[in-house]
RNA sequence: GGAGGGGUGGCCGAGCGGUCAAUGGCAGCAGACUGUAAAUCUGCCCUCUUCGGAGUUCGAAGGUUCGAAUCCUUCCCCCUCCA
C-alpha cells in the first residue's frame, strides 16, 4: 500500500505554509498523502473543504476514530469547513479493509439508529451553524440509494479497472489469506470513490482524511474525480494507531473505548487516558489533547513517577474534549478522591440497591456482577478467589459473603473494588 | 455440474469414539513488584452452584453407541481444482 513517494518526509512537513497542514504534520497526524503540495497551496490560498467517512456498524464512535476526528477539528479550527460523512449507504456494503471476514449485514432500521446515536459526538468536537467554516454532517444514503445499476456501470464503472482494484490491499489481503471476499464487498470502494465525487459536487469537498487502512479507498476517489469531473481532488491518511507496546489502541476490561457517555462513563474515559503507557505519553497529548507544543514538550520529559502529572493532563484535556469540561473535572476529582486518598469518589460509576433488598442481605458476587465489575458471577467468585474483591476497601475471598445496611458508609454507599483500579458504588434507595 | 479440503471456546489453532469443558498461542482478568506505567513472575480465563456438583458447548438437524467434537445420514456455509 504505501507508495514511497507520497510519504510525508521530515523535510517535506517543515515547508509547509497553509497553518491547517502545519499544524497536523507538527502534532504527528499525517502519514501520507496524495499531493500535499498542492493541498497546502489549496489551504494557503482559501478555505478548503474536507471530509471523513464514518460507518455505523455500532452506536457510538470509539477512539479508533477520535484521530480522524480531531484532524476535522483542526481544519475547522483552521480556517476550512469539516463534513463529517455518515456511512448510511456504505454500511449496508461492508467495507472490507482491515477485516479478514465478511461483516454482518445490518438492517436499515438499526443502522438509522446507530447513525442518530453518532451523530450526538461530533457535537462536541466541531461546531455547527451556518458559517461558511461551520461543520456539516451528510448521509451517503442520500444519493447512495438512488444510483441505478446500468447507468452506476457506464458512468463510473468503467473508470475502474478490475486488474488495479485486485492489487488494493483490502482486496488483495483477503485473497491472500484464502478469505472470501463478496462481490458485495468489492463494490465498497466503487461506492466510497464515488462519495467523495458526490461532496466535491455538492460541498465543493477537496479532501478525503482517514486512517491508512483507508488509502485505496481515498484515492480511488481521487483518480475518479479526476476522469468523471476533471476534479483535483486530495487524500490524507493518519498512522496506525498502536500503543508504545505495539498493541491496537481502545481495548480494555468491557471492551472499546467508546465515546457516547452512555456506553462509556466520562469517568472510565478519564481513566483510559490515565493509564496511558509512559512511552506514548507525549505522542497522545499532541494527537488528542490541544496544549501548545512546547508545553507538551516539558510535559513529556518529566521521569519516573513525575510524568503521571503529565498523565492526568492529558486524562483531563482529552475528557474536556470529548464530554465538556465539568465532566472532566468531575472525573479527575473523582480519581484523586479515589485514588490519591484512598476514599470513593462520589463520581464512581454506581448502581441503586433497594433498601429492601439490601435488608435481605444480597452476596458480594451478585453485586460486584451487577456493578458492571465482571461479566458473570462465576467470574466474581473467580476474583473474590483470587483476592481481587473489595468491599469498602476491605478485602473479601469468601465466595458466601454477603453485604447488609450495616455496611454502608457514612455517605451512604457501599464501595466495591475489582482488582486495584475499578471501582463502583452501591446506593440503598 | 464434477473432484477434493474445511467449518472447534473473543481470535488463531490442536484434537478425530471414553481419561474432552476440550493441548497450545494471542487477547483479557487477578495477585506480586511498581508510579493507577512498562517489563517480569504466579494464578485464572463457558454458565449456574447450597462448592458436593449440575447444565449447556466443538456449522445445523437427525442417527449409531453404554458413551460422540470425534462414526453415519441429510442440510447450510466456505476454500481449491476441473467443467
Amino acid at each position: 500500500m504505501a507508495q514511497a513517494t507520497a510519504v510525508v518526509n521530515d523535510a517535506a512537513m517543515a515547508s509547509f505554509k497553509s497553518d491547517f497542514l502545519r499544524v497536523l504534520s507538527e502534532r504527528g497526524y499525517i502519514h501520507q498523502g496524495t499531493d500535499l503540495d498542492g493541498l497546502d497551496a489549496a489551504a494557503t490560498a482559501g478555505r478548503v473543504t474536507a471530509y471523513v467517512g464514518y460507518d455505523c456498524t455500532a452506536n457510538s464512535l470509539h477512539i479508533g476514530n477520535l484521530i480522524s476526528i480531531m484532524m476535522l477539528r483542526w481544519l475547522q479550527k483552521t480556517g476550512h469547513q469539516p463534513i463529517a460523512l455518515m456511512g448510511g449507504g456504505t454500511t449496508k456494503i461492508g467495507d472490507p479493509s482491515g477485516k479478514d471476514e465478511t461483516r454482518q449485514l445490518l438492517g436499515e432500521a438499526e443502522i438509522a439508529a446507530n447513525m442518530a446515536s453518532i451523530k450526538r459526538s461530533f457535537a462536541n468536537f466541531l461546531s455547527f451553524g451556518s458559517a461558511p467554516t461551520d461543520a456539516i454532517v451528510a448521509n451517503n444514503a442520500d444519493w447512495l440509494d438512488e444510483l441505478k445499476y446500468i447507468p452506476l456501470l457506464r458512468d463510473v464503472g468503467r473508470h475502474f479497472s478490475v486488474n488495479r482494484m485486485l492489487t488494493m490491499d483490502s482486496v488483495r489481503l483477503r485473497l491472500e489469506r484464502d478469505q472470501p471476499l463478496s462481490f458485495l464487498e468489492f463494490n465498497y470502494m466503487i461506492l466510497q470513490a464515488y462519495d467523495f465525487v458526490e461532496l466535491a459536487k455538492r460541498h465543493g469537498c477537496v479532501l478525503q482524511m482517514g486512517g491508512s487502512d483507508q488509502w485505496g479507498n481515498i484515492v480511488m476517489g481521487v483518480e475518479l474525480g479526476r476522469r468523471v469531473a476533471d476534479l483535483s481532488l486530495f487524500g490524507l491518511t493518519t498512522p496506525l494507531m498502536t500503543t508504545a507496546s505495539g498493541a491496537k489502541m481502545g481495548k480494555t476490561a468491557q471492551g472499546a473505548i467508546w465515546l457516547n457517555p452512555d456506553r462509556l462513563s466520562p469517568y472510565d474515559y478519564w481513566q483510559f487516558w490515565r493509564n496511558t503507557e509512559d512511552a506514548d505519553v507525549g505522542r497522545f497529548l499532541r494527537l488528542y489533547t490541544e496544549l501548545a507544543l512546547d508545553e507538551i514538550a516539558r510535559l513529556e520529559k518529566l521521569d519516573g513517577a513525575e510524568i503521571n502529572e503529565a498523565k492526568k493532563i492529558l486524562a483531563t484535556e482529552a475528557t474536556k474534549l470529548c464530554h465538556g469540561e465539568a465532566a472532566a473535572r468531575e472525573a479527575a476529582a473523582t480519581a484523586q478522591r479515589t485514588f490519591e486518598q484512598g476514599a470513593a469518589g462520589e463520581g464512581l460509576p454506581s448502581i441503586e440497591v433497594a433498601r429492601a433488598e439490601l435488608d435481605k442481605r444480597p452476596a458480594v458476587y451478585a453485586l460486584l456482577h451487577r456493578a458492571g465489575l465482571v461479566s458473570s458471577n462465576a467470574e466474581a467468585r473467580r476474583l473474590m478467589q483470587q483476592g481481587g474483591a473489595r468491599v469498602n476497601d476491605v478485602v473479601v475471598t469468601d465466595q458466601a459473603a454477603t453485604v447488609g445496611p450495616a455496611d454502608l458508609t457514612a455517605n451512604g454507599y457501599i464501595k466495591l473494588s475489582a482488582g486495584r483500579k475499578r471501582h463502583a458504588l452501591v446506593r440503598a434507595v
